[in-house]
DNA sequence: TATCCTTACGGAATTCGTAAGCATG
DNA sequence: CATGCTTACGAATTCCGTAAGGATA
């Protein structure tokens, strides 16, 4: 058994099992990659893979049990060498980050400013994907920290910590009849057509469950991953916008108007997000206490301690 | 990086960095040994072990960080085979139990008769030891299960179920003074010279926390590991016994007087331990589960999941 | 027929053990 | 001067890539 052989089997099962993807993902060639299964499997007596003919099809019974021990162990070989790196040279490194547009446009800038500052020799890469990417990412340790308000909770493999909690609010253009509402309800608010969020991205299903808990149909003409393209289409009159307080700018976006809706929407709650079992680098707890209150840099590499 | 370094660095803390007993202990050569704890070191960039001269003194503080991720991942590679060898065939193995020699005598034997009837196949190897050496040996992973009333709790990596309590008893010769007295004292106790078992040894602690808590000074003329032992010389005349209870056998010791004291030691309770974060095959639970209530044979495993 | 896996084999790289050298108590 | 670690080097083993062959959709 080595190294080598772990990392083919784990590399197997994210490429659905097609060893000729897993060669070229690992820079080796795929008879070595066929050979190292079959050995480890001839080293450990049980067929791992279920096959038909010489096809792979999916992981056996046993296989099932395993994957998730080889998952540790390779986690922990890149653990130890975080943590050497870590001892090696404290304050150099580099840190992934995956997250949103909205995070990474609104909440972000001020806290990486910050951090680059404390830390300027740490590379810091910001991907910027979809929640259920983020989760992806965070699963193959592509990410060291994931910051969505979506899809993070439920993943038993990640441990999650609260940053702040906001409510979705109602852009309009300037002279707009809803800037004359006393206050706004979900009926006048679905008079209207609508540009909001995608499926899957900054609580836009507590969107639809206010209006679906009220009884209201609503025409969603346009939806979009970020809040510029919702704001250029309220501003061209396409329709009115529900898009996260954040990232409206009074100065910037003057031809709008903002229209607290906190009493109309659920709140969100955008969250912080580790593999469990990864060791971090003292920057990347402190990159994650900034980021979210619920962080104790210090007492954090314990939580994350229990490797599901 | 790969296994037999790591191995190697395990070893190399186990028998008190001294690279020649390494390299005896893994049947390998000596200065295959020094080079590859410094290939390791040179790839991990970090020095992992103190040095004065060519002397190897201890570990470093990443040493010291790092370790505890090896020994996690020889553990997993040791569970990946277990977990292989548990599918190929369930029934048949090997299972270590280490234990004192009170439990191999009195406790053990109907249990290891129930379970050898249910696993013909399974290897039983029974180590019969101190409670101390109980817990090195399941640390090192030379034993799967450790029971014994001592020394076991508080030991972090391990986990440990109650199996059942008792108290400690006095044994006399059949006619002695103390079978006449209604019930017993500490006060009538001590005044006699005393048989009973080894400091470490089956609850003799809570033997010597009862007198010391009473204020009585006790002549222990003899301190043995086995009850076999004590009443032998209590036979003999040399003084009076205390015992665990099930050592004695009514027929067999015909020439002895179990007398209770239950109202004057403090109960012991006898423990089964595992170290945490290791597999444990199917008939290796069910053992457990024969020997202590404690133990779900099926939920066990998650119980053991959480590497500390 | 194109894709995908296995077997076979030769070369490269790694690992291992022996021998020799040096430091320490 | 005996114990213990390092360096050096040749042998054995392992690992890897190319080429060829066979099975499946």
């Amino acid at each position: 058994m080595n190294f080598q052989q772990l990392r083919i089997v784990r590399e197997t099962v994210r490429r659905g099992f097609n060893l000729t993807e897993v060669a070229n993902a690992l820079y080796t060639s795929q008879p070595g990659v066929s050979k190292h299964l079959k050995d480890l499997e001839d080293e450990l007596g049980v067929e791992l893979f279920v096959r038909r003919g010489k096809r792979l099809l999916g992981l056996t019974e046993p296989g099932k049990e395993l994957i998730e021990t080889v998952e540790r162990i390779l986690r922990d070989a890149q653990n130890l060498r975080s943590i050497a790196d870590q001892f090696a040279s404290r304050e150099q490194g580099s840190l992934t980050v995956a997250t949103t547009h909205t995070q990474a446009r609104y909440a972000l800038p001020e806290i990486i400013k910050q951090f680059k500052a404390r830390y300027p020799q740490v590379h810091l890469a910001l991907h910027q994907c979809s929640p259920r990417e983020i989760v992806e990412m965070l699963l193959a340790g592509e990410a060291d920290v994931g910051i969505a308000t979506e899809s993070i909770e439920g993943v038993p493999e990640l441990v999650s910590f609260p940053c702040y909690t906001w409510h979705h609010a109602v852009i309009v253009p300037k002279d707009h009849p809803l800037t004359r509402l006393p206050a706004l309800t979900l009926e006048a608010i679905a008079a209207y057509p609508i540009v909001t969020y995608h499926e899957g991205f900054t609580g836009r299903s507590h969107i639809d469950e206010a209006f679906a808990g009220a009884g209201q149909s609503v025409d969603i003409v346009l939806s979009a991953i970020d809040a510029d393209v919702i704001k250029t289409y309220v501003e061209v009159g396409l329709g009115i916008g529900i898009i996260a307080p954040m990232a409206f700018n009074a100065v910037k976006d003057s031809g709008l108007a903002l229209l607290s809706a906190e009493h109309l929407f659920p709140g969100n709650t955008t969250r912080l997000a580790v593999h469990r079992g990864v060791y971090l680098r003292d920057y990347a707890r402190q990159f994650a206490a900034m980021v979210s209150p619920a962080v104790d840099p210090e007492t954090l590499q314990k939580t994350l301690g229990g490797s599901a």
